[in-house]
RNA sequence: GGGGGCGUAGUGUAGCGGUUAACAUGCUGGCCUGUCAAGCCAGAGAUCGCGGGUUCGAAUCCCGUCGCUCCCGCCA
């Protein structure tokens, strides 16, 4: 080894030993007969002192040394004098007196500080990626990541779970997401697909009798980016046999609760974690990923200003459409200007308007809306939200999937304006019995709200043949600080079931068979009762890391346009490639 | 596919119709034996993303384009 001991371990207790350390230049503060060397590796730091007295050679060498400059050092390790210790390291009461440096590298001068204030941008960041991963945020998150990931092995292999790699080259589904697909080379016209998640080979392991498997699994998604999605990204992707919803929730919660207090420092805000029907998240939050972190509930005011003079809510009333509010505690004093950069958030959801109500100190409302309202039935309004003298209440009138989205965002803009998301704390909650079914109106079919394997509530099957929109299923999905980060569900084990929920989606035999052939055939080999689970194993850890997006954590990302800027992929392939695969590229292609 | 923001020395920013294009940091040279964001002195470094237009004059205004980013659609 070119090295004793890493640049994070020496203390005082190490006094008077010889020492070799390798790593980085991280700074250089030159005295001219005089030199500190802050050497840096993945452990840390250790001030290395080079005394051209004591040791000429090393002087000489170090003098030539700039920034991230690949060292060795050799020397002893002394003691600081008292007040010469830094306690901002944690080898700060140490530092090696060098007896030999030796150059291992040299390294041009980086593009951006490795160590330092300035935060290089985005590009600059992807560009030269092995720099930005050799900063001490990304570092951190790296490690992060893989403590997480070992702990969920570790976790998973004491109760009894079986890893198990699925392949990446599969068979392309046209539901869901589009497809990455790979052209064959001894198949002309024809391709393989990235899977989208192991969803059917983890069922088809529980008919092989598994019964209980997970797999960091890579998925691939050919959908455009946000900053909680990738076009490849992991997951934790598990499947159990024999067991019961409450069976996957209860190990999920566990695991997540043992792992995030372990691996993050952080805290697990509600435990248990709160477990709410989609009904209920949607009447309380307007949204299926609600941030439980505050309150800011939303309350129906549709039967209130039904009696008001108001023709914009009554007319929505009359309709069947919803009249919903939310409030704001301690905004009565904003200005037009606040008002009107909230109206461009409810604009955005798709709200024709938003109406407003401040209750000023003496109790008595200022809206332009308040002239519609008699007195008493302006206090029941005030009443029925709750709001206080000082607070603003928030009103939107529209079909209720309108309401809902445009109330839920304000309530995430006053969670961040009002500072009530601040504490570190993660706080999950489940939400469950979700609808089976959503309604396509273009397409005049029933689509699955999970996916098709999904079962319905075991009360709700026959249901299914006389009102399907009413049918709930063993969907759930875990969510923590508003970010949806596991989703599964039961499966169907029963085929008629499956062939129904088939024929409600608009799939007849044939194109079932066509797709789904292996799955149908191998569940009447005896199919175990069996359900699963996949949390997105990037989500969570940036939210462990506290950081703003996925890229964060995961070491080499794509770009919002799904581009390697390091390596430069995607790119163009020689024409012989082409020709392997039997692909002609289209004529309005041009090179770059 | 649509909407918003950004693009100025290596890096991060300021400048937003007329400036010698500014500041910080990094870089180069010099001084310095107790610093740890070392300090001090001197210096180099920018065709203001690219193309077109408006104007006597464009980093600045307009159009297009490329890149990064946030959001909507999309993501079973």
């Amino acid at each position: 080894m070119l090295k004793s001991h890493t640049c994070g371990e020496l203390r005082a207790e190490h006094i008077g030993q010889e020492v070799k350390l390798a790593g980085w230049v991280n700074r250089r503060r030159d005295y001219g007969s005089l030199v500190f060397v802050d050497l840096r590796d993945r452990w840390g730091v250790t001030q290395v002192v080079v005394d051209a007295g004591r040791s000429p050679e090393a002087k000489e060498t170090v003098a030539r040394i700039g920034h991230e400059y690949v060292l060795q050092i050799e020397g002893e390790v002394v003691a600081r004098s008292p007040e010469s210790v830094n306690d901002k390291l944690a080898t700060g009461e140490i530092e090696i007196q060098a007896r030999q440096v030796r150059i291992l590298n040299p390294a041009k001068t980086p593009p951006f500080e490795i160590s330092g204030d300035i935060e290089p941008g985005e590009e600059t960041r992807m560009r030269w990626r092995y720099l930005d991963l050799r900063r001490e945020r990304m570092q951190r998150n790296i490690i992060l990541r893989h403590n997480a990931i070992w702990f969920i092995r570790r976790y998973l292999n004491e109760r009894g779970f079986v890893e198990i790699e699925t392949p990446i080259l599969f068979k392309s589904t046209p539901e869901g997401a589009r497809d990455y697909l790979v052209p064959s080379r001894v198949h002309p016209g024809k391709f393989y697909a990235l899977p989208q998640s192991p969803q059917q080979l983890k069922q088809l392991l529980m008919v092989a009798g598994y019964e209980k498997y997970f797999q960091i699994a890579r998925c691939f998604r050919d959908e455009d980016q946000r900053g909680d999605r990738q076009p490849e990204f992991t997951q934790l992707d598990m499947e159990m046999s024999f067991v019961e919803r409450d069976d996957v929730l209860d190990l999920i919660e566990s695991l997540m609760t043992a792992m995030i207090e372990e691996v993050s420092g952080r805290g697990v805000a509600k435990k248990p974690f709160p477990r709410l029907s989609y009904a209920e998240v949607i009447d309380r939050f307007g949204t299926d990923r609600p941030d439980i972190r505050f309150g800011l509930e939303l309350t129906d005011i549709g039967k209130i200003v039904a009696r008001s003079d108001f023709k914009v809510f009554t007319s929505t009333i009359e309709v069947g459409n919803k009249v919903r509010a939310i409030v704001a505690p301690n905004c009565a004093g904003y200005s037009r200007k606040d008002i009107a950069d909230l109206e461009e958030i409810v604009k955005d959801a798709g709200a024709k308007g938003l109406a407003t109500i401040a209750v000023q100190e003496d109790g008595t409302p200022k809206s332009s809306i308040a002239k519609f309202f008699a007195d008493d039935l302006m206090q029941e309004l005030i009443a029925a939200v709750g709001a206080s003298p000082g607070d603003l209440i928030l009103m939107v009138a529209d079909v209720p999937s309108v309401v809902n989205e445009a109330l839920s965002a304000l309530r995430t803009e006053f969670g961040k304006r009002l500072n009530l998301v601040a504490n570190g704390d993660l706080s999950f909650c489940w939400v469950i019995d979700f609808p089976l079914f959503e309604w396509n109106a273009d397409e005049d079919r029933w689509d699955p709200s999970h996916h098709m394997f999904t079962s319905p509530k075991p009360e709700h099957v026959a249901l299914l043949d006389t009102d399907p929109g009413k049918v709930l299923s063993q969907q759930y999905d875990l969510v923590c600080n508003g970010y949806e980060v596991a989703g599964g569900s039961i499966r169907i084990h029963d085929r008629n079931v499956q062939e129904k929920i088939f024929a409600l989606i608009g799939l007849d035999v044939e194109q079932a068979k066509e797709r789904f052939g292996h799955m149908l055939e191998a569940f009447e080999y005896g199919a175990p009762p069996h359900g699963g689970i996949a949390p997105g194993i990037d989500r969570l850890v940036m939210l462990m890391a506290g950081e703003p997006n996925i890229r964060e954590v995961i070491a080499f990302p794509k770009s919002q346009r799904a581009a390697d800027l390091m390596a430069g992929a995607p790119s163009e392939v020689d024409q012989q490639q082409l020709d392997d695969l039997h692909i002609k590229l289209a004529d309005d292609i041009k090179p770059d």
